[in-house]
DNA sequence: AGAATAACCTGCGTGC
DNA sequence: TGCACGCAGGTTATTC
């Protein structure tokens, strides 16, 4: 479940239930996810303090104690829960913590893949930590985004998805939102970077800042799902123009969507509005028409 | 150095 | 109904 949008909204729903809250207890159901869980030092730096602040850095969550952060990852499959019970409901939860309150409410993390990071950076060594170091700007409130992306493609003869999901480049463009932010800025997902103008470039910033900033106000999927009692998906659906659209019309000329394989990821774009070589100023779709109702069935 | 590939895991849908 | 297979929203490690 987890692009940047849905950490981000999971993010601004924790600050209401923790921040400034008292961890009681954390508990571990094992003692690796994707890494090893540093599980003491996580108890020492949460049970007993005060979360001050529930950040995001990438798609990491960030809960800031006085004695540190405990930096979370959710993967590919992971999810935080909010229950009313210590007790796991899910199959694959694997932490538990508890918030005190007038009703203690509890945190499960669940991540059935294990792809996910839980761990814990000492106050004093953000700046050099092992997962942000490399990492580049935040796509949303970046500046001259374009521009950074400009220098960054130089010489680079990657695929311009590729590209943009490269995360020493810039940090949050997932697999979902770099083919959405693609077909918006009206770029082939396999043109080589260096080949990009700085015109190209503007587009790209401004589709990648407009994709993630609309999926954060549209609530993102992850959170909304913790109010299904049976963890399904529901009916809430991210607007979505390309992505697993393959062989519908585009939302712009009808032609059916095409898919490929990128590095292992499926792609999804139109040939039509991201052609392999465009024109100098052809136009490139701006704005998304409303979506018609969809109603695959997915028996 | 940049670029491509493998690896980490479980669950689910599909096709035989 | 069962089973093999491919694929899934991410990131790092390894190899070329």
């Amino acid at each position: 479940m987890p692009e940047l949008p849905e950490v981000e909204c999971l993010v601004r729903a924790l600050k209401k239930t923790v921040e400034t809250r008292l961890v009681t207890k954390a508990t571990f159901l094992r003692e690796d996810l994707r890494y090893p869980i540093p599980v003491q030092a996580l108890q020492e730096a949460l049970e007993g303090e005060m979360i001050q602040a529930v950040t995001r850095r990438s798609k990491f969550m960030l809960w800031e104690t006085k004695k540190g952060f405990a930096v979370f990852h959710l993967g590919m499959s992971g999810n935080i829960f909010q229950e009313t019970s210590p007790i796991p409901k899910r199959p694959h939860t694997h932490a538990v913590f508890e918030i005190a309150g007038v009703r203690p409410t509890y945190l499960h993390y669940v991540d059935p893949r294990r792809f996910g990071i839980i761990d814990l950076c000492p106050r004093e060594t953000l700046a050099t930590y092992r997962f942000f170091s490399s990492l580049g700007p935040e796509p949303l409130g970046k500046k001259d985004l374009w521009a950074h992306l400009y220098e960054k493609s130089r010489g680079r003869k990657v695929p311009v998805k590729v590209f943009v999901m490269n995360a020493t480049i810039v940090v949050g463009v997932g697999n979902i939102y770099a083919s959405e932010a693609l077909f918006r800025a009206g770029l082939h997902p396999l043109c080589p970077a260096d080949s990009l103008s700085q015109e190209d470039c503007q587009r790209l910033a401004k589709a990648i800042q407009d994709t993630l900033a609309q999926a954060i106000r549209a609530g993102g999927t992850t959170f909304r799902d913790y109010r299904h009692t049976d963890g399904t998906s529901g009916e809430f659906r991210m607007q979505l123009a390309v992505y697993d659209k393959e062989g519908e019309p585009c939302l712009h000329c009808e032609t059916p969507v095409a898919a490929i394989r990128l590095t292992g990821r499926s792609t999804f774009f139109c040939t039509q509005c991201q052609p392999k070589r465009r024109k100098t100023s052809s136009k490139s779709p701006q704005k998304l028409r409303p979506k018609k109702s969809k109603k695959r069935s997915k028996s």
